[in-house]
DNA sequence: TATGAATGAGCCTTCATTCAT
DNA sequence: AATGAATGAAGGCTCATTCAT
């Protein structure tokens, strides 16, 4: 028998990506994907049950590599103004590096299918988060905050001017990021 | 827009959203839009050319009351923190109360249909925002930032804080409410 | 509007049983049934929820014909075996006249789809069937069995044998007919 | 048929009865068959040129199985109504013990894939049939009737009796298989 | 204006079958 | 001999859209 190639998931999830953002949820079908994959449409159903699951599966993958994107290996952890810039730029540069699964997450965040993945895996932070925001608390860096609404203030802004400085077709630069950077760290900060 | 049955536009404009958020953009049809509309399917191609015309022709529609809803008719719009705390608070007050319309245009924004729409009709803000942006800069009340980047460092923590809350069942408590704007605040003004 | 062409669903029908008998239950097909009733498959759609509903209608709609296949307008149903020499040979001739029809029937009877049906609809034989068999035996013309036991004695061996004679590509003749009415007779008879 | 593993081919046969008299002929796949027989789809190929070979060829098999049903290794068959008897209880003892067979049979007989397999093995009764109604008829213990004729008499009602209380849930009780015999028999016998 | 009827195109999925090991 | 992997073809069904009234 043939061996059972494990990229050839890789490949359905990178052709499931594309064909959504290029089309929109709506536009996308199973034979498109399985077309842009270099593969039949039924070799996509030896892997996933349905197209459901394989756009949670996908999601649940790419929700994963985000949560990574924010630290190095390296990264220094202490709570320091430093730490949370290095874990900020990281996310920023995630995104511009990844848009399209970026965009491709954002699209299916609110989509009803994906609605209670979210719930499930609500732990969402890794660790390494949790731990860092409570050990700025601690240490005075950062306002007493539930973490859901620091995250909110310190990512939100830079997401959605990625996304509209995007659809207008231009770039952020080094200066605005800056700017954005700092008014959200004032916003957490003490 | 022609005369006709002007109610009829409104009638599918209502069906759209509650069709869509029920179901689901994938899950929306034309017939079940009519049938929510108490109308025939064909009559749809009596007010519009087709399904993406319409759903673009809602999305401008209700762009527009979106941009309507943060000023009240008698609103003070004088440069000040509690100008923009009214605003604010306008703002997710529209947020609460048209759930639907606002997860509606979310669910859209990314959406290739829509996103040159978006480049076209980036007179965005109506005036009025823009009057308050000049004039709080001028008045040393605010930061010297592109107008983008105040809208975003004002409104994305709130907006985000709201889908967060609502995709886990929970609401934020008013105490909740005013860190964030307390916070949020904080990032713009000077 | 298009009037909505009530013939339409005979011709569906007409479709449906040639194509069933031809291809059997697993060779038809929806699109097949669709081009041979020379309409879009989308169409049959309008007239049947589903490829079940439309079989169901189907065998209904057949089973009731052939029940009235038996008798004629003005029969006279007095319990006599003149009666029964009718509308043995009235079913017979339903038989080799409607092969498809009754092939259908028969192809069907057995299927789980099917089966509920039958549950359901046994009212069985139209009225005039009972009231013939209760009279016959009250009048000691036929023996005091259970209906449905008398209605497999006579005509169970002569749809059995003009299948068989069928499938071997012969006729019964009229001889053949009248020994097989006759035995059958002398089964039931007293 | 080659010899290999002959009882897989065993295990595919019972696998196949299964799963079509579970899920209807349509619903009969080979993976859910290979599934059933705990094999590979891929192994049944080795067996069978393809589906339909497969489907001929247990047809066959059961045509013959049910075939010798009717006999008892150490069976009387001197022509009188005691052998009848016994050869048509043992028949009505298979029906109703290899019901799932016996369904399957009926099924495929009318199926135009079956249709040429009758013709081609039209040596139907296994020659101690042939031979009994030979003798009776010589014994002027039955009517010299065409076998087909006899065979149907004696068996089609029963058949179907069987099928119609099976569809009811009910079964025949012991008085009424009686009765069946003799009216069957009254019908045949001299 | 308004609409029920009609359909070609397409979607998701499954199937019988072959391939490579 | 045996099998998991792979697929082209087909199936049932829905949809956006047009037609005829």
């Amino acid at each position: 028998m043939r061996i059972k190639d494990e990229d050839k998931v890789t490949r359905i999830y990178r052709a499931a990506i594309k064909v959504v953002n290029n089309d929109g949820f709506q536009g996308s079908s199973m034979s498109k994907i399985a077309k842009e994959a270099d593969v039949s449409a039924a070799t996509i159903y030896l892997y996933f049950e349905n197209k459901d699951d394989m756009i949670k599966k996908l999601f649940i993958h790419l929700k994963a590599r985000m949560g990574h994107s924010y630290f190095r290996e390296d990264s220094d952890l202490s709570p320091s103004k430093g730490t949370f810039r290095t874990i900020w730029l990281n996310h920023y540069q995630y995104i511009i590096e990844n848009m399209e699964e970026y965009n491709f997450l954002e699209n299916f965040s609110n989509c009803p299918l994906i609605g209670h993945i979210e719930k499930e895996n609500n732990h969402d932070y890794c660790p390494a988060f949790e731990n860092l925001f409570e050990q700025s608390k601690a240490a005075k860096l950062i306002q007493p905050l539930h973490n859901d609404i620091i995250y909110s203030l310190l990512f939100a802004p830079i997401s959605q001017m990625v996304k509209k400085s995007k659809s207008l077709g231009a770039t952020l630069s080094t200066n605005e990021l800056i700017q954005i950077f700092e008014a959200s760290w004032k916003a957490v900060s003490i």
